[in-house]
RNA sequence: GGCGCAUUCGUCUAGAGGCCCAGGACAUCUCCCUUUCAAGGAGAAGAUCAGGGGUUCGAAUCCCCUAUGCGCUACCA
């Protein structure tokens, strides 16, 4: 065994790519990383119910999207492969047998029916919900006949009565359970596929694991884990239970409550800087207590001693904020490039060129740009003409401000100046006696067909003078 | 029900016995900047540190109890 930190992510394949798996892979990448380790990818597929096809590959999409990559893992390779449980299975069953061979494990032929029936009892008396030990009473030849007679199984751990077993976790400190709390789980199914204790076990052990990282929903489960090493006389790798991330009302966050697939993140256009920055900020905090950073930064402060305890509540305004402020730190090219996934077919990209420095600061996702800049690319969208006359103004009035606004900008000659343009505008003003601002608003419903819009005179320019006289004899056309 | 984990502003958090009658960020509000909306800047408001007992000269920080929340309690992971 080498003493290498080797960490792991350890996803099911059943549905779509989940933030939390998202989650998990940032802190142990970093943690491996920051180390000078290997951050592993390892499927679990196990459940053949909920498998579902597709997941994997999509798994490893939202890995690489959010440049958190692993270092083996399926379709990357390395030395422990391979990486899919479901091709292991031998290795599962092996020692499965091996505990039974051992006495640290019994082979349980009760049925399904009987085990709810059992359960059902259980609940009724108000006992907790434990597996009775019926087959661990069988004699050899007892079990001998079933297996002639070719009845299904599945295996079992054996919990010692007595005693305790303890873990100390990284985060949390020492946890302890008393053993007579624990279940003679089942380790091995009737179909020979392990589940999950066991494959968890094996697997992190044979892939060499040197600390699980994963969430607090395991913490229960942990002793189990904690004594088929011992059973296997295996040294355990170190824990770590990180928190859950919960939804509004602080439940474990789901789908039903939250979008949990990155793909919808990813569609919506996060950034991939702004979703990472944003889930090191569940649960963790920088040293120096800065909020915005990326993940090499989140990499070189590492510290499982700074993650919190305590779940916390994922929040979409927050994320929104922090990935406006990443987008904002992107160069106007860059910005450019990440937007063409965004953008519908044909759209005319000189001019998305051109709009990308007028629209930054108000882009707070790259799924926004279209929404917020459409008139660019097209006449306004249909929009009510009393928008284009001001508070205690008449239509006529507005009419004639608007006349007038038409006149300055045919005469003046292209390229256009921000001085001249913008001093002709305020003689307007001034000439009707009224707000600047009113007249530049009058403009600015014209040409965009919005109240609120990106810098005026930057917008004309973006669209040229022919453009601009045309929406506002449109504009003309709509006030009496 | 049992077991386990947790509990600092609405939210994310800082805080490892005195620096805290608790700091920052998001959200909210105000002001500045300003042609709108943003962005940016400056402020305001917002937490009796879940409650109660201890320990201590001194506790958000240590211990105990209670409450509450969450997780697990499947031939799911």
């Amino acid at each position: 065994m080498t003493d290498q930190i080797r960490t792991r992510i350890a996803p099911s394949p059943t549905g779509d790519p989940h933030v939390g798996t998202g989650y998990m892979a940032l802190f142990n990448r970093a943690f491996a990383h920051k180390h000078g380790g290997k951050f592993i990818l390892r499927i679990e597929d196990t459940d053949q119910v909920r498998y579902n096809e597709s997941s994997v590959g999509e798994i490893m999409k939202a890995l690489d999207w959010l440049g958190l990559t692993p270092d083996e893992g399926p379709g990357i390779g390395g030395a422990y492969g391979p990486y899919v449980q479901t091709q292991r299975s031998d290795l599962y069953k092996e020692h499965a047998e091996q505990l039974v061979a051992m006495g640290k494990g019994y082979r349980c032929f009760c049925t399904k029916e009987r085990l709810d029936q059992m359960r059902k009892e259980q609940e009724a008396r108000k006992e907790p919900p434990h597996y009775d030990h019926t087959c661990l009473r069988l004699s050899p030849e007892e079990v001998g006949r079933n297996l002639a007679e070719g009845k299904p199984y599945v295996i079992r751990i054996r919990i010692p009565d007595e005693g305790a077993t303890s873990f100390n976790d990284l985060i949390r400190g020492e946890i302890k359970f008393e053993n007579r709390v624990l279940d003679d789980t089942i380790l091995l199914k009737s179909d020979g596929l392990p589940v999950y204790h066991l494959a968890v076990v094996v697997d992190d052990h044979y892939m060499e694991i040197s600390h699980v990282i994963r969430g607090e929903e395991w913490i229960s489960s942990t002793p189990i884990h904690v004594l088929l090493y011992q059973h296997f006389g295996w040294v355990p790798p170190k824990f770590a239970h990180m928190p859950l991330m919960r939804n509004a009302d602080r439940s474990k966050v789901s789908k039903r409550k939250n979008n949990t697939s990155l793909k919808w993140y990813r569609e919506q256009g996060f950034l991939p800087e702004g979703m990472v920055n944003f889930l090191a900020l569940m649960g963790w905090s920088m040293p120096d207590g800065n909020e915005v950073f990326a993940y090499e930064d989140v990499e070189r402060e590492m510290d499982l001693g700074r993650v919190t305890t305590s779940g916390p509540i994922f929040d979409l305004v927050k994320l929104t904020a922090i990935n406006g402020k990443h987008i904002r730190m992107l160069s106007d090219d860059d910005l450019y490039n990440r937007l063409v996934p965004y953008l519908p077919e044909g759209i005319d990209m000189d001019r998305v060129r051109q709009v990308v420095p007028i629209i930054k600061d108000r882009l707070t996702r790259l799924g926004e740009f279209m929404e917020l800049t459409d008139f660019f690319f097209g006449p306004p969208s249909d929009y009510d003409a009393s928008l284009l006359v001001p508070k205690k103004a008449t239509s006529v009035q507005a009419k004639d401000a608007l006349q007038k606004i038409r006149a300055l900008l045919e005469s003046l000659p292209e390229p256009w100046t921000h001085e001249a343009w913008e001093v002709g505008m305020r003689a307007i003003a001034e000439e009707l006696g009224v707000r600047a601002g009113d007249v530049f608003m009058i403009l600015r419903v014209a040409t965009s067909g919005r109240t609120a819009s990106p810098p005026l005179f930057e917008s004309l320019e973006v669209l040229g003078k022919g453009e601009t006289l045309g929406r506002v004899d449109a504009a003309l056309g709509k006030l009496k």
